[in-house]
RNA sequence: GGUCUGGUAGUUCAGCUGGUUAGAAUACAUGCCUGUCACGCAUGGGGUCGCGGGUUCGAGUCCCGUCCAGACCGCCA
């Protein structure tokens, strides 16, 4: 027997058991006629007592010989400390141990297993089962596997069926790009990886499962941030007879049920806005409503007055930061060099101070008088003390800024609390944008997505202001979900091919299976997909979706502990009758 | 594909306008220590300063290239 109970388990109650552990060494403190031991498990820690006298000779002496992570086993008596522990579950007691066996040495780790490590990023990857013993990251699985039961449960008690859906299947030219599989016995052809299970679903619909679900790996062949992945999972759902109100109420259900039993917050509705309140209030189509400082319109009370800049620009838009007329030269200096900086790409920042004593400055005081700066002021609803800035051009692009400002200044100013949950649905988006590289419409969501009834007949005569029956959840300004109603006539589905650019043969050869599927009675349907990755993280309060994946990748797609991906065997290439072009590290 | 930041003991980092033997903390090893719990104290070992080239009397430090890592932009139907 190796353990009669855990590392996390022993108390006061337990005094004068005579038990055994075993667990890792966690911490070794000799005082030279005492040896404490700490011994670690996934459960907790147990402190161990070697003493000169009470132990035996043999079992003392070896006890000198452990190191950091042996695993060992022990047995022993259940005893009061001396001097108590509140900190830990069993600080209460110590084992004075009459047994000791080395279950295995170990290495010298090269990082310390502490939760509050030594050990940098990239280190921590590459020894990445040393590092899921320590509790920061175990605790992130421990609770991802806490949420992906509760989702589980949800949807199981409310009718859905969980099916899995195949992950060889084919590679499409739409959306991003497939990560490909050889085919060694169909010389010259490949496999993708689904990069959601999209048209499986819709055909799940056709095929009468009418509540479908999975919690599926997804996988996109682009580069990678702090909270994207290139293998991914995905919450996968769709429902046949139902409209869009239909699939969000099921949604904010599971939203709300997640809250409530995860972080014990209860929210009573989840609020919606459309695509374009969100952009013309946040700037962003996924906006974190948890502070305020949204955007204000100022055209009208800015143009015409000579200066010049403003005039010419299509929006002219303020932000106002609460209380911020403190800021100094400086501080206001530090912003708008953040937004002149490439990556946001505005030219230049006008900022208003309202001061307390309510006089005004600002850096455009030579174009506009006092009165016009109130003006300003009052629209934007600005208060004494509060600070504005204005940002001003090509309206999608003063928006991005603008919005990107808002994001940095909430930052900065800790108003971004991670204890406060805050989502949104964002709902009616455009159906298509116009693409000028290729000079064709692209889908916004994916090519399945329904128009809304009421704007069919504007297809063809106005298609980029067709909108969409599609949604988003948005939660402190991640987009955790989106889905849609899907398209399931036939008719409709060719038109929007057409409207996209795909010729018959195209549409045919690559939907064809969901086309002719179509003619065979398709249910009216619609769905979502939440990125589980990215969920679990905001639940825990963190934007980064690494450590709640056991085994990560790197900032460039690779697997830094196992080495992948890596060259392969010239035997396996002549099987998959393929060719290496580019030969560079061979 | 691009921008930025970084790469120096096992690890996390410091190392100024170039200057002689490259430091700290921690980890590790040895010894001491009568109740520790981030134990303490003492001693010790540990470095091709990512790699290649250049400038210079002299390069961890400056320049060029390259590799690796991280954040972001493009990309992510």
């Amino acid at each position: 027997m190796y353990r009669s109970h855990n590392c996390g388990a022993l108390t006061i109650k337990d005094l004068n058991k005579n038990i055994t552990l075993s667990g890792w060494v966690h911490r070794i403190r000799d005082k030279g006629f005492i040896i404490w031991v700490d011994i670690r498990d996934r459960y907790g820690v147990t402190q161990l007592i070697f003493d000169e006298k009470r132990s035996p000779d043999e079992i003392f002496k070896k006890a000198r010989k452990l190191g950091r992570e042996f695993i060992i086993k022990v047995k022993g008596d259940v005893i009061e400390r001396e001097a108590k522990n509140p900190n830990i579950k069993t600080g209460a007691v110590e084992i004075l141990v009459k047994d000791l066996s080395i279950l295995n040495e170990a290495l010298v780790p090269p990082f310390t297993i502490e939760d509050h490590t030594d050990g940098g990023e990239e280190l921590r990857m590459q020894f990445r089962y040393l590092d899921i013993r320590r509790n920061p990251v175990k605790e992130k699985l421990i609770f991802r596997s806490k949420v992906t039961m509760l989702i589980r449960e949800y949807l199981i008690n409310a009718g859905f069926v969980d099916v899995e859906t195949p992950y060889l299947i084919k590679s499409t030219p739409e959306g991003a790009r497939d990560f490909v599989v050889p085919s060694r016995s169909s010389p010259g052809q490949f496999y993708a990886l689904p990069q959601s299970p999209q048209t499986f679903k819709q055909l799940l619909m056709v095929g009468g499962i009418d509540k479908y679900f999975q919690i599926v790996k997804c996988f996109r062949d682009e580069d990678l941030r702090a909270d994207r992945q290139p293998e991914f999972t995905q919450i996968d759902c769709e429902m046949s007879f139902v409209q869009q109100d239909d699939i969000l109420a099921v949604f904010e259900n599971l939203v709300k049920y997640l809250l409530k039993e995860i972080k014990g917050i209860e929210i009573t509705k989840i609020p919606r806005m459309t695509y374009n309140e969100a952009m013309e209030i946040y700037g962003t189509d996924k906006p974190d409503v948890r502070f305020e400082m949204t955007l204000t319109e100022l055209n009208s009370v800015t143009q015409g007055k000579g200066f010049e800049i403003f005039d010419k620009s299509d929006l002219v838009v303020g932000i106002v930061v609460p209380g911020a007329a403190t800021f100094s030269r400086k501080d206001i200096d530090e912003y708008i060099n953040w937004v002149k900086r490439p990556q946001i790409g505005a030219k230049g920042m006008i900022w208003l101070k309202f001061n307390p004593d309510q006089s005004f400055k600002s850096s455009v005081d030579k174009f506009y008088t006092e009165a016009d700066l109130k003006l300003w002021a009052e629209r934007c609803k600005a208060k004494p003390g509060d600070l504005i800035f204005v940002l001003a051009g090509e309206t999608n692009a003063t928006r991005f800024q603008i919005s990107s400002i808002r994001m940095e200044l909430a930052e900065r100013l800790e108003m971004r609390n991670p204890e406060i949950f805050a989502p949104v649905w964002v709902t009616d988006f455009p159906l298509f944008k116009w693409d000028k590289e290729t000079k064709r419409y692209q889908a916004i969501h994916h090519p399945f997505t329904a128009p809304k009834p009421e704007h069919l007949d504007l297809l063809e005569k106005d298609p980029s202001s067709v909108k969409a029956s599609a949604y988003d959840l948005i939660i402190n300004g991640n987009e955790i979900g989106g889905g849609s109603i899907r398209i399931h006539d036939q008719d409709l589905q060719s038109k929007i091919f057409d409207l996209l650019g795909f010729s018959k043969k195209d549409a045919s050869e690559q939907f064809g299976f969901l086309m002719e599927a179509f003619r065979y009675g398709a249910p009216p349907h619609g769905g979502i997909a939440f990125g589980l990755d990215r969920l679990i993280a905001i639940l825990a309060g963190e934007e980064i979706i690494r450590d709640f994946i056991a085994f990560p990748k790197n900032n460039s797609g690779r697997d830094v502990m196992i080495n992948a991906p890596s060259h392969i065997d010239p035997v396996q290439i002549k099987e998959l009758s393929l060719k290496i072009a580019n030969t560079k590290g061979e």
